[in-house]
DNA sequence: CTGAAAGCGCTTACAG
DNA sequence: CTGAAAGCGCTTACAG
């Protein structure tokens, strides 16, 4: 009765294909096929096979399924924190684009430190997902070593780099900070400053601020402010700081919308006429930045389509499809809206 | 050559196990075991093991491992949405204490419809996930039953019901709704609106909402406004709308904070005077309710908390330690600002 | 259109 | 402290 195969139900008390088999009076691989291939299957068979699907209430055990086919069926995508709303918007358009073509998400959060995401990608690609994306490039070099020795298709997402693992999707952080520099300088700016977070994304924000100053001929209104978390209030924050360093400012340009709604709420509260007094500038076009009065001008991020996107190139490499272009630069738009 | 087990890779081209025992002079049970009980390893043997595992960059096969153990190593979560700040606190919650267990996020997206999310988790299922938890309640019984079929530790959240399918961690809308309400008539208001979304959550906090009224002996200011999407636009329409049904209106009581800040905006950009015209309260408590001005009265909900408390409870059931609760309510809290 | 055999890469008792 | 044997529940060629 314990013996081996003497049992109707696996040890979890579910049932097996064998089961299905059993009751259809069919075989495991007919079962199989009836429901990877249903089209290969007699009408008949195929019948039997799903109801014998439906009464036992059989759900077939993927573990053992990504085992024998090396296929798993899973996308893994590690992202820092979905705790932000541009962010969720990329794990919302690739979940999307995975879920249409039957692949799961496992999700990996947290890439607070080098090795702590080390770790987190060897666990993922012990699952032997079929594709890899991530949110932001990976830099640590034994960290992209691992992930090329696996051989995973993978996205790197968001920045633009000229040496991705594999492939990558984004827009050029550099060329938006630039870009909306440029758009300040137009409108007669002079005394433009930068306030921004201490990330890669803000740095490259910030060398394309500096490039676009260069070419006009202008110096920083003030040493760039640097913030150390990026919420309303250290918008507010910063902008306070900006005025009290350098008062004579005629423009802020924030690394992201969050820190721009802050910096124009404060200049509300304070009575800093926005644009006339001060130009404020933010990037990333939150639903909020255009509600606002004065409404924010900023640059538009292609944040849900960089998931999809990313997606869409990793389910090809997956088919095996030629991807012919491994950076995909997705661009971004400058919003002209009454602040700036 | 070609020979079942004359090769020293996997198909895959990654080594086994049995090639890091290989290399170490073992055999793969003391590889396996030295990766998870080291401590009943020699040392000796441990070093030349790990050592083998470095050279290799071997990686675990976890659908290997699973299919075995029948422990996935997996927490399935579905979310509605993540496009939608507060619910990314409650995964960004769950995730950090599964990670911090050493489990993995299988995230399924979209309960759009009862039928497509059935599909959803039986595919989860498919993935033998040592638990599951779902942001929202599970209504379709046909999804109940499978779920309870399977035995698998689940959670469901936000919502609290009598009658979990196994546990339910969250908070009464409808008391958060009557709270509110209480609030505004003790502050003296009379004429008070609804404005909601069209979901069960939006219907409970309006239950309370109406349940409020009674017991002050208040008819409603309007019939509920029924919002389509939740979006600061959504709530400036709402709020138009609601001035021309009922231009006597003294309260408008948004079910959530992203329309109670549609409204704010929409009477300032009108020159309606909060709080002393109209009273806005909100119920989310996001950031930016504390820096407009006037700040928003709203609810303040443990987001965070619901997700990381349902994955403790989740690994506790999953170590197989009692959980002597199965309905925890984790309250919320009335946030007086200036706005009602 | 259907099936027998072998194998995917691990872990679980059980011995010693 | 270490290992031989069996098995987890599927799918993959290969036949017929």
């Amino acid at each position: 009765m314990s013996g081996t195969r003497a049992r109707s139900r696996g040890a979890g008390g579910r049932p097996r294909i064998e089961d299905v088999a059993a009751l259809a009076g069919t075989t495991a691989i007919t079962v199989s096929r009836t429901l990877r291939q249903p089209q290969k299957v007699a009408p008949e068979t195929r019948r039997r096979v799903l109801e014998a699907v439906e009464t036992l209430g059989y759900i077939p055990n993927l573990s053992a399924s990504a085992l024998a086919s090396r296929r798993s069926g899973i996308m893994a995508l590690v992202v820092p924190t979905i705790a932000n709303s541009v962010f969720a918007e990329t794990v919302d358009g690739f979940s999307e684009v995975a879920g249409r073509a039957g692949l799961q998400i496992l999700l990996g959060q947290g890439t607070y430190s080098p090795e702590a995401e080390h770790r987190l990608l060897t666990a993922l690609a012990g699952r032997q997902p079929d594709a890899l994306a991530r949110i932001g490039v990976v830099r640590r070099p034994e960290t992209r070593a691992l992930l090329q020795r696996t051989r995973i298709p993978m996205a790197e997402t968001w920045d633009l780099t000229q040496d991705p693992i594999d492939l990558v999707v984004g827009f050029s952080n550099r060329a938006a900070g630039l870009a909306m520099t440029r758009h300040l300088v137009a409108r007669g700016r002079r005394r433009i400053a930068f306030i921004g977070s201490d990330d890669d994304r803000a740095a490259a924000r910030r060398h394309g601020y500096e490039e676009a100053l260069a070419e006009a001929g202008l110096q920083p209104a003030a040493p760039a402010i640097r913030v150390q978390e990026i919420s309303y209030g250290a918008g507010r924050r910063a902008l306070r700081a900006l005025l009290q360093l350098a008062p004579e400012v005629d423009a802020a340009f924030c690394a992201n919308d969050v820190l721009a709604v802050g910096a124009l709420l404060e200049c509300r509260s304070f009575g800093v006429s926005v644009p006339d007094r001060l130009a404020v500038a933010g990037l990333g076009d939150l639903e909020i930045a255009q509600e606002l009065s004065p409404a924010l001008t900023t640059v538009r991020i292609p944040s849900r389509a960089i998931g999809a996107r990313a997606a869409e190139l990793l389910l090809a490499r997956v088919a095996g499809e030629p991807v012919d272009q491994r950076i995909v630069d997705l661009g971004f738009e400058i919003v002209e809206r009454e602040s700036a």
